[in-house]
DNA sequence: AGGTATTCACATGAAACTATTCTCTGAGTTAGG
DNA sequence: TAACTCAGAGAATAGTTTCATGTGAATACCTGT
């Protein structure tokens, strides 16, 4: 990263592409939101109540990453703790992320993040949850207010811990005598309120708001407008950006990802010195970005689902040496991966766990991992490493590296 | 031939355990008055 | 006697293990023609 920041600088100071690259970071906020009009006046006048001091509606978003649900969500709020100022109105709306490191996954951490943005103080660890409920309750009750609090991927929350979480929050008003709270919930999961406690869905989903993706023409309005923005006049053809939007829109019409897109394009043309942002460019930052993932993930993984993946990736190499594709299975990857923490005199652990170590690597697209039936020969995982080949030696240098082979 | 039952080699789930981290509490210790 | 220290009790969490149960289809085994 040192590197990378160290060129920003140098050509920033000569002759930079961009004007403002902030306007590209996935935590910008811009004044006007593309395409999401309807969406914010609905999230606008659902809220609008607490401006009259009434607790407002449950209100539950939904649609897939990056079609601006946060970022309208906030916009709404800015707005509204904007007028409440000037209306002298005493109104606490608190964001809260369920899927950052942080809160993690479990009540007592969101719970203790909440307290803490609120201004109270919560150890990290060490005291019955219940204590922390009741400390939460005391500091919203402390005084007559509003409250409203806003979960972003809330369906992270729920996967790990269970809807009962969810369905004591907002039973909580009536253990408030002078506050009230509401809650918003956003899930990127647009199948979240289906397959939940139907209490739950009831009251949370007072309100509901799909957000739908957005698609190649609309990607490209604000692909346009944050260019304008970001960099520097005559820097980027249209060509670029209708391809940026194409590249986005057909997955899954994520904007966010759209703008990562140009951004990194952006850097790369930057440091070879280029007056304009390519096409080319914009191919090689989808191959960054898809580089950068694999390797990080790669590198940060504990010891023992680094051997595991260093015995699927053996057992590829050794089957596409003997025959063409030949695929293996979890029983196989499991022998090897024995022998390799015997040979590395690491204590080994149980097949269910590589099981599941297996299946996490599914989950992270490492690999491609299909159960199937092989009739009298059981039932097993069919196993494929999906790491593109340009990266396997790359990533089997750093397996080498930190396992010390 | 056609139908049914077995059986394999794991998958998948739930519960229980372990090590580690952290707070809180109260007994024992210390130092100052 | 008040302040301080320090060990032990409790609690939460992540990562595992243990135990239990599930499963899809190739194969073995019938059954009647």
């Amino acid at each position: 990263m040192a590197v990378e920041l160290g060129g920003i600088f140098d050509s920033a100071i000569k002759n930079s592409l961009f004007k403002n690259k902030s306007h590209l970071q996935s935590n910008y906020s811009p004044q006007s939101i593309p395409h999401r009009e309807k969406q914010i006046e609905s999230v606008a006048s659902i809220m609008a109540p607490v401006l009259r001091g009434e607790r407002c509606s449950n209100l539950f978003l939904y649609g897939k990453t990056g079609t601006g649900k946060t970022l309208s969500v906030l916009y709404v709020r800015d707005e509204i703790l904007k007028r409440a100022k000037e209306m002298g109105i005493e109104i606490r709306i608190e964001y809260l992320n369920c899927k950052l490191k942080k809160v993690s996954d479990t009540e007592y951490r969101i719970l203790a993040a909440l307290i803490e943005q609120l201004g109270g103080s919560i150890p990290s660890t060490g005291l019955p949850t219940q204590h922390v409920y009741s400390k939460f309750i005391e500091i919203i009750d402390s005084k007559k207010q509003l409250v409203v609090i806003i979960f972003d991927e809330i369906d992270q929350a729920v996967k790990k811990m269970s809807s009962d979480f969810l369905y004591t929050l907002l039973r909580m008003n009536a253990e408030l005598s002078k506050a009230q709270i509401s809650m918003i919930g956003i899930s990127n999961d647009v199948t979240f309120l289906d397959n939940i406690d139907p209490r739950v869905r009831s009251s949370l989903g007072e309100e509901e708001i799909l957000f739908p993706t957005y698609n190649a023409v609309q990607l490209q309005d604000i692909l346009k407008e944050r260019c304008l923005e970001a960099f520097k006049e005559g820097v980027v053809d249209d060509g670029v950006i209708a391809k940026c939007s194409a590249l986005a829109a057909r997955e899954h019409g994520d904007a966010r990802r759209a703008l990562d897109l140009l951004r990194i394009a952006g850097e790369l043309a930057e440091r070879e010195g280029e007056k304009r942002i390519t096409v080319e460019y914009l191919d090689n930052a989808n191959k960054k970005i898809e580089r950068d993932k694999i390797l990080d993930l790669v590198e940060t993984q504990p010891t023992q689902c680094q051997i595991v993946l260093y015995s699927i990736l053996s057992l590829t190499q050794e089957r596409k040496d003997e025959k063409e594709n030949k695929l293996f299975f979890t029983g196989d990857v499991f022998n090897l991966y024995q022998e390799l923490c015997a040979k590395l005199k690491l204590e080994i652990l149980t097949q269910r766990r590589v099981s599941d170590i297996i299946a996490d690597f599914d989950m992270l697209g490492l690999i491609n991992a299909n159960v199937i039936s092989k009739g009298r020969h059981g039932r097993t995982r069919e196993i494929k490493l999906s790491i593109p080949s340009n990266l396997l030696i790359k990533v089997e240098e750093i397996l080498k590296e930190s396992l010390g082979i």
